[in-house]
DNA sequence: TTCGACTGTCGAAGCGCTTCGACAACAATC
DNA sequence: GATTGTTGTCGAAGCGCTTCGACAGTCGAA
């Protein structure tokens, strides 16, 4: 294996000629850097990453923690990883792949061993226990989702209230003045990620400004609770002609409940969801929907992360705009 | 950041004995370890990974390739990876995540670069471009799947032939004389990898063994493809009463195929398959099936390439026994 | 012409660890 | 009592790279 003084000595430089020729910290003749790119290449030589990591205090690979639990959707969470994969290569990093499993010592491991550079960590909660670590910590990190209080870290996600509203603005464009929010199961709101009060947040205020009548029903993920749920909505709003769905769990059965109720999706209601295009694809009446942007999400935390290792400074909080993919299942309100 | 010369002072020993109380390459009196041990906690010291990896060459990181192609399932491609980081933990290793895309290419690099000490790579296909470049690196390598050839590679895998036979001889116990396969779509056969061939091979031998009647029958991914191949079969095999499906992406459309034709699961007819425990579950009638067992495989691979590591001479092919889990689609054989 | 200010290159000093050979001290063998 | 092993420790030499300071040469500005 070729080492920069055999290249150095190919090319009649010195090695630390070679080393600005690669790094382009100094500047180096053209002809120069000809003449080392050359034996670059006829001595297939490639710097040992151990020892540029431990001269340069930089190992160029970053850590991407993903979740574990139940109930997280796993080709989101590897859609994820591919696009934090990808970007990171384009800025010379590579990926090192930790499990939540690990928690805030294999956080601490990677970092203290000087492993990695920087910290990439998906399925944040409100109160996190990572939090304080990633605080403290002086290795730069990125996080997907929001905690309790961002101050003091990085964080980016789909601007879920953003979200909300843009799923009311559509059902008002397209006429529909009474509408309901399916939500998550109630203890989600309690424990667990902001992102659900965010919804219903935007949900509201966007129903409030257009003047619609509204209502939010929190709905456990069984089919039995979305039937119940769809039952009541039609008991308490007999004028309903829209529905935002905030649930993967139940986005189908919701639907069949209602067209067991005897109405037709998008003819006698419109249904938009908040949730995977997998999901709002396959579904039997293809689902009007706001996806998260995982690819985009996965990319835009490699370019704040590689920002915060550059020391420059970063937001705190990168909301990505929603964007609604129309399908089937949302149209025209009938006109009576 | 306490270094290892810190460590030795306060100990009161060189640095040579710190590292080699830490890694037992030498005896150590138990005084002097626990004396090493206690300043190490005190200090909270961590070997820096690049000094270590310069000095040894070894990293101790290990590369897992991932695949991405389009027909892959992708809970099962995590469940894989998560396998692969947690067994590697118990080695002592962290895992660095590179995509297919990568290619040989992105193999290449972070073994030159001596950012891995060893490969694993899934979704091996039957003459897989990558196959020349690990035969030829010295560093060890495991694949998932087998190539044409395993010939001077390590390759582990469900033993699909033993699948194939599982599923016949689970129905032949119910009483069943009739049963057919239906597989995967035609070009698969051709291209691609070689467990289909394999299920087909264990199944018709398991068929003569047992003296069914059998049947083969590739299958297009699409509910059109399932419901032209239910109706040839009970016009082919009128006595039919065991199937075996191993295709995932049919295995719902064609129950359906045979209910519509008045066939009622498991009651006129026993279904068996091949696919995910998941996909198996999730249906209206659940499926007696197979599964890969992505959580083992990655585990075994991981300790494959871990003696391997340690210059250990292992098996060029693995096959895991399948496991069968029976769900409601299989039963005993109505007698008439 | 002289003085910075660049530009382009080199040599040497580390980065923090592992490992090899050396060597005491002591036990077991003849 | 000399010889051979073991056990436990140390010092020094590197692993292959980056980076700092030094310095020779060039160029436009004063």
């Amino acid at each position: 294996m070729a080492k920069i003084t055999d290249v150095a000595r190919h090319a009649g430089v010195s090695p630390s000629t070679v080393s600005y020729a690669l790094s382009g910290k100094r500047p180096i003749s053209d002809e120069t850097r000809r003449r080392v790119e050359e034996a670059i290449r006829e001595l297939g030589y490639h710097p040992h990453a151990g020892a540029r990591a431990l001269a340069s205090s930089r190992s160029n690979v970053l850590a991407l923690m993903v979740p574990l639990r139940a109930g997280i959707n796993v080709p989101v969470v590897m859609q994820f990883a591919v696009s934090v994969v990808t970007a990171a290569r384009r800025y010379g990093h590579d990926v090192l792949l930790l499990t939540q499993e690990e928690g805030e010592e294999g956080l601490r491991r990677v970092v203290d061993t000087a492993l990695v550079d920087g910290l990439i960590v998906m399925d944040v909660q409100l109160d996190d226990p990572r939090l304080p670590l990633l605080r403290r910590l002086d290795r730069p990190s990125v996080m997907i989702g929001f905690p309790a209080s961002s101050e003091g870290l990085t964080c980016i996600d789909l601007d879920f209230m953003a979200a909300g509203e843009a799923c009311v603005e559509h059902l008002a464009r397209l006429g529909h003045r009474v509408v309901a929010l399916v939500g998550s199961p109630p203890e989600v709101y309690v424990r667990g990620t902001a992102f659900a009060q965010r919804v219903v947040r935007g949900f509201t205020a966007a129903a409030d400004r257009g003047r619609l009548a509204s209502a939010v029903h929190p709905c456990e993920a069984s089919p039995a609770a979305a039937r119940a749920v769809a039952e009541q909505l039609l008991r308490e709003q007999p004028a309903l002609t829209g529905v935002v769905v905030h649930n993967e769990a139940v986005l189908e059965p919701l639907i069949d409940a209602f067209e067991g109720l005897g109405l037709r999706v998008p003819t006698d209601l419109s249904v938009t969801a908040i949730c995977p295009d997998e999901l709002a694809e396959s579904l039997r009446v293809p689902v009007t929907s706001i996806a998260l942007p995982a690819a985009e999400v996965g990319a835009r935390a490699v370019e704040l992360l590689m920002k915060k290792l550059d020391g420059k400074a970063v937001s705190e909080a990168t909301l990505l705009a929603p964007r609604m993919t129309e399908r089937g299942s949302t149209g025209r309100r009938a006109v009576a």
